[in-house]
DNA sequence: CCTTTCTTCTACGTTGCGTAGAACTGACTT
DNA sequence: AAGTCAGTTCTACGCAACGTAGAAGAAAGG
């Protein structure tokens, strides 16, 4: 599937945080205000990108079909495809696909699983 | 974790599929064979890998921890720290552990796994 | 000791990613 | 209509990971 790297990983945070599309400008913004605070605001190693840089991202991240964006409108505006949970889900059943022994590896996964995530999925696979 | 490139899987799913600690060499012949295999015999277009080739492979998934050697033995033998079905549920759990939300991501799991898994599961967490 | 075999060192080409300048394009202003 | 300006695409560079392997070093057997 493509694994992400540190800063196409934070874009898609921020797109997945966001319910609305976002513009590159935005994002740039955005991210810039994260390591901001991440550097306890006084710090702030002028660490700012340049907007081509978010926007090399948005291409790459939209070649990889994990970014969709708007081109009518003039500033292109970026979305997610799909939430952050169907992107993980996607990936938990990526790694569970290429193993030949799913029932090994589901075991193994359930043997390490928190005690409440184990009751979350007892309800989820009880109803239905 | 850190993601294998194409030849690492390749030398991972062989010491994950015999249960012997392998030599570089071994696993050399084995990759040779699997390769030809693919090619339908015929073919096998001389793609045979240099032992050392395969010895720099191990010695990068050494470093990862996903393979461990004998150095006693004169020719080391390598073999995998854990099974794949381990690694495997690893990873899942470091696709589940990277997003904050935990149950929306097993919900989508759960929604897209098949029947006979669920009732994999259902069995699993049931008995315990 | 000397040859053979195995391991380590070093290295080169390719690809992905972070990063961004340069060039191009479309729109708003006057 | 031409100029300016924001936004987008093109191109590119440095770095790290990986596939690949030759060269050099070390050990085991005759």
């Amino acid at each position: 599937m493509a694994s992400l790297g540190e800063l196409e990983r934070a874009v898609m945070d921020l797109l997945w945080a966001g319910q609305e599309a976002a513009t590159a400008n935005k994002l740039r913004d955005l991210l810039a205000q994260d390591s901001a605070a991440s550097d306890g605001i006084a710090g702030h190693q002028g660490k700012d990108l340049a907007v081509t840089t978010v926007l090399t991202v948005l291409s790459r991240l939209e070649k990889k079909g994990l970014v969709e964006r708007e081109r009518g409108t003039r500033p292109h505006r970026y979305q997610a495809v799909s939430s952050r949970a169907d992107h993980t889900a996607d990936l938990m059943h990526e790694a569970l696909g290429s193993a030949p022994d799913r029932e090994a590896v589901l075991a193994r996964f359930i043997g390490s699983v928190s005690e409440s995530e184990a009751a979350t999925l007892r309800k989820l696979l009880g109803e239905n």
